[in-house]
RNA sequence: GGUGAUGUAGCUCAGUUGGUUAGAGCGAUGGAUUCAUAACCCAUAGGUCGGUGGUUCAAUUCCACCCAUCACCA
């Protein structure tokens, strides 16, 4: 029975580039969705650019340009980026469209008249030199906790504690470096701690199969237990000026990016409505009998799983089917780092020449339906792709092809269906397809290579180059190839889903129809005259994954001073930070002279080494630092060294380092100390100069 | 700090309700082969299942604590 299936994928935001992390996503929703219509499903794949925000308007100021126009240019590279790995979109749309707009407006209204919108003032900062209300991340300022300067207005990177904006000392705009002022201003919220919402939210979110399970306990955790109403109302008004909606009947005020943003779904599917002929109401009015999905990152599963299904519901819409989160991507076991060039665009990776169903293979071999993280090995990524798809399975085709063409003139003969490979591949197919639906890819790509193997082991066992040595079993030869070719055909559908321009390239080899997966269940005819084969997949070279991370490599002291992560960007978990130096593995990449002088080390004199209370590590160190005056600095090596034997000697610190608020006060540098990374051979070591050394003195 | 997740062979990962000798692919080593993009086929080696305790006749599996890594804390 056919089904009517909406799916959508996470809104990128309109500010940036896509990169391997975003993939993950598309990728995903994308192999699920070509299963869904391979089945013959009536599925429809709806995504949009994330349009809206501050984030946007001010980089639109910054270039130059209206932010119609920044959005209309990123549009073209993230619809060329997508394409570039066959994410086949029905329809990647925007949410700057007069269809986003009246279906904000119509929730809007609806919320409106069910009484779950409130006003109140609210007091925020102002920025008095460009106009404008600003943002928490676009106020910096000292941290109130540990005094770091230069802290963003919502949490301290120095040490990590979370605050409201106006907590900060000597705040500034980050936008003008004008000092702010406390403004008082009417904002519009959505009033998710009502009754009607909270109650709603416990039976939707604990809904059999709606959510994964990881991600119903994290609801409960947010919804809190039974008559605790944890749930706050939610801001979704901003100030003028601002890019996006005004609220009707609000002059001056607009709707939050993040209010808009999934309702970029409807209006994405509402604009596919008009192209293709469909009937919206049956996919989002209330009493749907389609299927609506969201695949998200789970940084954002509260935006889809706590006001998207409240507000749909409450506005009388039907609410999403299932919502699927999947984790984030790493590069080699870290976050994704420009500094070591494993911040990979999308761009770059096609720029530099590299196949796109590589990574599709790659991450589909790696997914599952849980919401841990992927990690792409590159080495793994080169050894895998070159075995599974080239070594084994183009193998299959590349082997037998030869034969049929030149000895048969492209003819096949009767295919041995009762072949053990035929009959194994025919026996898991429902296990595969069971395992696609469930979003098991790692599992259906484990099944299909267990299936090639055999596929190989078959030609191996009959031996053609054998049997094309021998006139008289020109017979034998054919059918060998026939069967090797026809197991090639079957893999190729189960693989499809992953493989699409492989998929189309061996259609046309063995000049088909394109596949569906019901094609599994037939052999070619005898008869079939197939074209010559031609190579149907290169290997990666290591020199291009190198050549990509290069590519992609910025040297730290190239790297502008980061912009504010725009709030509202779905990918914004898949964070730029490099990682800490102690996190980076041996034999980190190379860095250049100027990337090493900008740590400031110097001889530091311990003056003072105290025990401290409750740390199981931790010991203060008082260093003296010569003209740089004396640090508090907290280090972790309890373990090794009895403080008062610390006292008078000379170590090396690290002068330069963030001042870093500690359970036990601020640590205003760290010393260094040697330590197997491994942990194997236990110790620390703290250095120490060679005589003569002087406190501050540079080290280098 | 709180919460959650993860930790199994060199690498990437499977291991169902606790039950013989813990599995696969890649990589390594040896052999075979030469149709195929040095691919494929056969075989071998390699693991105190993060650590310590506990429950049990029996623990990779259940419990507690610890360590490490990651994420979230709107």
């Amino acid at each position: 029975m056919s089904r009517k299936i909406l799916v959508t994928s996470a809104l990128p935001y309109a500010n940036g580039a896509i990169h391997l992390g975003h993939l993950v996503e598309y990728i995903q929703t994308d192999v699920w969705v070509r299963f869904q219509k391979m089945r013959g499903h009536q599925c429809w794949y709806v995504c949009a650019d994330d349009t809206h925000g501050t984030p946007i308007m001010l980089r639109a100021e910054k270039e130059g340009i209206t932010p119609e126009a920044l959005i209309e240019r990123v549009h073209g590279e993230h619809t060329r980026d997508f394409a570039g790995f066959l994410v086949g979109f029905d329809n990647y749309y925007t949410t700057h469209s007069e269809e986003t707009r009246a279906c904000a407006n119509e929730i809007y209204a609806r919320l409106q008249a069910a009484g779950l919108i409130d006003t109140r003032i609210i007091e925020q900062y102002y920025d008095p030199l460009k106009e404008m209300f600003l943002p928490d991340r676009y106020i910096k300022g000292d941290c109130p906790k540990c005094g770091a300067h230069d802290q963003y207005g919502d949490n301290c990177e120095s040490c990590g504690a979370a605050y409201t904006a106006n907590e900060l000392n000597n705040p500034y705009s980050a936008v003008s470096g004008a000092k702010p002022e406390l403004r008082q201003s009417e904002h519009y919220f959505f009033r998710l701690s009502d009754r009607r919402c909270q109650g709603f939210l416990r039976r939707w979110t604990q809904g059999e199969g709606r959510l994964q399970s990881e991600a119903a306990n994290k609801l409960q955790e947010w919804l809190g237990e039974v008559g605790e109403s944890k749930l706050t109302d939610w801001d979704i008004s901003r100030e003028a000026p601002y890019f996006g909606f005004e609220i009707p009947g609000a002059p001056g005020k607009y709707f939050y990016v993040w209010l808009d943003a999934p309702i970029g779904y409807m209006g994405a599917f509402k604009n596919l409505c008009a192209r293709e002929g469909l009937d919206f109401d049956e996919y989002w009015g209330p009493d749907s009998t389609a299927e609506l999905y969201h695949f998200i990152g789970k940084d954002i599963l509260y935006f889809h799983a706590l006001f998207w299904p409240a507000e749909l519901q409450h506005a009388g819409y039907r609410t999403p089917s299932k919502v699927f989160a999947h984790g984030f991507l790493t590069v080699d076991g870290a976050k994704m780092s420009k500094s070591r060039g494993t911040f990979i665009t999308a761009e770059s990776y096609l720029a530099e020449g590299l196949d796109p169903e590589w990574l599709r293979y790659y991450y589909a071999a790696k997914l599952s339906s849980s919401m841990e993280d992927i990690d792409l090995n590159l080495d793994d990524f080169i050894a895998r792709v070159n075995s599974d798809l080239v070594g084994k399975f183009v193998n299959i085709a590349s082997r037998s092809a030869g034969f049929i063409v030149k000895r048969f003139a492209g003819q096949l003969c009767v295919c041995d269906e009762s072949l053990p490979a035929i009959n194994a591949i025919r026996a898991r197919a429902p296990q595969i397809a069971d395992h696609y639906e469930a979003r098991e890819f790692s599992k259906a790509i484990r099944e299909v290579m267990a299936l090639t193997d055999l596929a190989n082991q078959y030609v191996d066992s009959v031996k053609p180059w054998e049997l094309a040595r021998q006139p008289a079993r020109e017979g034998e030869l054919q059918a060998a190839c026939s069967n090797a070719l026809n197991l090639f055909r079957l893999l190729t559908i189960l693989l499809k889903p992953v493989l699409p321009a492989l998929a189309a390239k061996a259609e046309a080899f063995l000049n088909v129809a394109p596949f569906v997966w019901h094609d599994s269940d037939t052999v070619l005819a005898a008869g079939h005259a197939i074209n010559a084969y031609q190579h149907l997949l290169t290997r990666v070279d290591k020199k291009q994954v190198d050549a990509l991370l290069a590519a992609n490599r910025q040297s730290l002291s190239a790297t502008p001073p980061p912009a504010p992560p725009p709030p509202a960007e779905p990918a914004a978990a898949v964070a730029v930070a490099d990682v800490a130096p102690a996190a980076v593995a041996a034999a980190g990449p190379a860095i250049s002279i100027d990337d090493f002088l900008k740590v400031d080390l110097r001889i530091a004199r311990i003056v003072e080494a105290t025990q401290v209370e409750g740390a199981d590590k931790l010991v203060r160190l008082l260093l003296d630092v010569g003209p740089l005056g004396s640090r508090q600095v907290f280090a972790g090596i309890k373990a090794a060294y009895e403080p008062s034997a610390l006292v008078g000697r000379l170590t090396v610190m690290v002068a330069n380092l963030a001042a870093r608020k500690m359970k036990f006060g601020i640590s205003e540098g760290m010393v260094l100390a040697a330590s197997d990374a491994d942990g194997e051979t236990p110790g620390i070591f703290l250095l120490s100069p060679d005589a003569g050394a002087q406190a501050g003195m540079r080290v280098k």
